[in-house]
DNA sequence: GCATATTTGTCCGTATGTATA
DNA sequence: CTATACATACGGACAAATATG
């Protein structure tokens, strides 16, 4: 049996569950980056008021998730190029340290393992959305290596916002298929308690993604010229 | 010229500027941890609305300051064993890490450099709240020198909940006064440029301060026996 | 630059459900 | 078990700030 991973609390409350709701529109690309959200027009839709609104605007705009411009209104964040840098500045520090660090036996471990065998059979699907998700938990299973609720949290949000990134570059193969074989060969260096060189592995493949993502954002930029957003 | 710290938008909104104030009242022990707060309560004291109260908790739970119980209301955040513990983890991975790594000509060496000046001052006059202060100061300089807003953000948030945890130990000189000199040797071995050895130094000093606060969480919790909070 | 329309920020009153004495 | 207090959620109101023509 596989301890089951750390999960929030189920939300029992409207602003709860609407919150959710609209971290997975975001995320999942339903709402576009820079796209300003009405309250009125927002609330009628989801069928609630706008206090409850307003409230799950505070939550998500704290999460990096919106901006926040007092007196104009919230928007869907849009990530830049700083943002990007910053997000790989924080991957690097917390998951190669976490993994240099970690202890042999942890249960994190069996959901790397996981995540890597499930990321295969994705793969063999060209399935290649399934191949991101499956990525992204492998990592959030080595910030889980260091046993902080802390670092977990952090983590989990650093990484919406970088899914809320390449939900602009729109090139799911691209971003996430090479690194399958990346992601095993890590897991199988920390099975074999080889931790300083899994880490200096990831750290790697971490400069790497992060080149391919600055360059697939640089090109978009210049595609899009002054119109976007 | 020293570089202004990098510093939040100041508040411009009524909740913003609440959110601001009720901070100020956790971390400074005007509320004490356990303490429920009530929306109706709370509000008429505060002038303020109970919509616009509501929306001043969701970002203070956020922050791990206050505790939403759904349907029962919201807590001030009382800090435990494991949160310590937890906050403590965060620091060793973060500081150290962002010690060892550091530019040599960082900005944000003159902030430390500042805060440990103000820090001696502060322990000649006795004003072990402001040591404390000082020291906070101090190690979130070691933050910046990662660059990275994310991180910053984290770290004032996790500070903010340890000086939560400080204010039920009600001892300011034993919990900060050993610590100036510390704090003065991990800056002249960063001013060296020998940052290797200062995140050797600061990881002890880390420990050493986990076992400090615990040694004194534990007694305060013998001392309260059943009855506390 | 001005007048107007729109939208946010904030407040209030109230109905309903949940927890607790 | 009932009663009470409270949080949850809604809708309407209005001033102030902002966007629009």
């Amino acid at each position: 049996m596989t301890r089951p991973a750390p999960t929030s609390p189920p939300p029992v409350t409207l602003s709860e569950r609407v919150a959710e709701q609209l971290r997975r529109m975001i995320t999942q690309g339903e709402l576009s980056p820079g796209q300003r959200l009405s309250e009125q027009a927002l609330s009628e839709s989801l069928d609630i008021s706008r206090n409850t609104l307003r409230e799950v605007f505070r939550v998500l705009t704290k999460d990096g998730l919106l901006k926040h411009a007092p007196n104009r209104g919230v928007f869907v964040a849009v990530p830049s190029i700083a943002s990007i840098i910053d997000i790989y500045r924080v991957r690097r520090l917390i998951e190669c340290q976490a993994l240099r660090e970690a202890y042999p036996r942890h249960p994190a471990k069996a959901r790397m393992r996981q995540a890597v065998e499930s990321g295969l059979r994705h793969r063999a699907a060209s399935d290649w959305l399934g191949v991101g998700t499956d990525n992204m938990a492998f990592h959030m299973g080595i910030v889980e290596l260091a046993d902080s609720e802390r670092l977990n949290q952090l983590f989990a949000q650093v990484l919406a916002e970088l899914r809320l990134a390449f939900g602009l570059l729109r090139d799911p193969e691209f971003l996430h298929a090479p690194y399958v074989d990346m992601n095993q060969k890590i897991l199988e260096l920390a099975e074999a308690g080889e931790f300083g060189k899994a880490a200096t592995e990831l750290n790697e493949y971490l400069v790497h993604s992060e080149r391919l993502v600055l360059a697939a954002y640089a090109r978009r930029i210049e595609a899009e010229g002054l119109n976007g957003i």
